[in-house]
DNA sequence: CTCGGTGCAAATCATTTGCATTAGT
DNA sequence: ACTAATGCAAATGATTTGCACCGAG
């Protein structure tokens, strides 16, 4: 949240008016249902929403845009690396927020009450450099999901259910 | 890695009849459906087929399943640890074999030509155990996917398209 | 003024499900 | 025999798309 202004800055912009300029450079149109939208995954970012569940938020803090819109929006977000298009295998795409400061982090998927906890970014440099070394496979992201027992469940299988 | 043999070994099994075995310990019966898929999947392991695409398979080599039942088939294998559920953002989900000596591999999956090439499993342990020692999280199994572009594609991008 | 963007409804497409029938055990 | 498993076909549900209208540049 820092006011940063100088700085050629990475390739990944946060600020909404640092997006708002990337949106204006590649000649899309800034419509109020993108501000409106940005702004929501800007608030929401760490949440990992669904299309759906944008939609839903709009609709409660801002009038309403229509679900196909949402759709077509956090697709172009995605396409700008302002948000990432994740999956957690319940069926439907989340988004959440391309943090420059926090860059993605790992995430932990529990198999029992399906809650989605997050790692911080670690280790992972050495490992795509080790990629290239081997491949000439070029990364430009990755994703990492680690699939097991969040702490509560832990105690649960072992008695109940 | 090496042929151990003593002790309770690991969990995952691999061999056409260690997995029959398996089946019948879970009371679940054993189909002349099930053991056509199952061989497939022995088979083309490594090709991260679809359902459709296994259906398919079956269609040609064998007479015929019905695609529910390829369905059923392919998460049942996935529940018993078989098969591992992978998703590449292509609007399906598909299925590889988890080879017990090979464990699993990172995907580099190319942006360009969409391309999933495989990658020696390597430095994750250090990563799990991490996660563990943190936040307690019990992990179980992970998936890493690396996206970017593959060599021919690196290429490519800085003329042509 | 001109297109790209939006909204709606209809279309798609993967996956799931109900149910009568079949077949492992 | 007793159920679980299969195979349809129909249902579901997320995402996409066609198209008339609207509004950002």
């Amino acid at each position: 949240m820092g006011q940063l202004t100088r700085g050629k800055s990475k390739e990944l912009s946060n600020t909404y008016n640092e997006i708002l300029e990337k949106i204006h450079d590649r000649d899309y149109k800034l419509t109020p249902q993108r501000q409106v939208i940005l702004r929501i995954m800007l608030e929401h970012g760490h949440q990992h929403l669904s299309a759906e569940e944008v939609y839903n938020i709009v609709k409660r803090e801002a009038s309403e845009i229509g679900l196909a819109t949402v759709y077509r929006t956090l697709e172009l977000l995605a396409e700008l690396e302002v948000l990432q298009k994740l999956n957690f295998d319940d069926g439907r795409s989340r988004y959440e927020l391309n943090d420059r400061e926090v860059h993605h982090h790992h995430h932990l998927v529990c198999i029992q009450c399906g809650r989605v906890m997050e790692f911080a970014e670690d280790l992972l440099e050495e490992l795509e450099k080790k990629v290239w070394n081997e491949s000439k496979f070029l990364v430009l992201d990755h994703q990492v999901k680690f699939i097991g027992l969040c702490q509560e469940c832990q105690g649960k299988t072992e008695k109940d259910q």
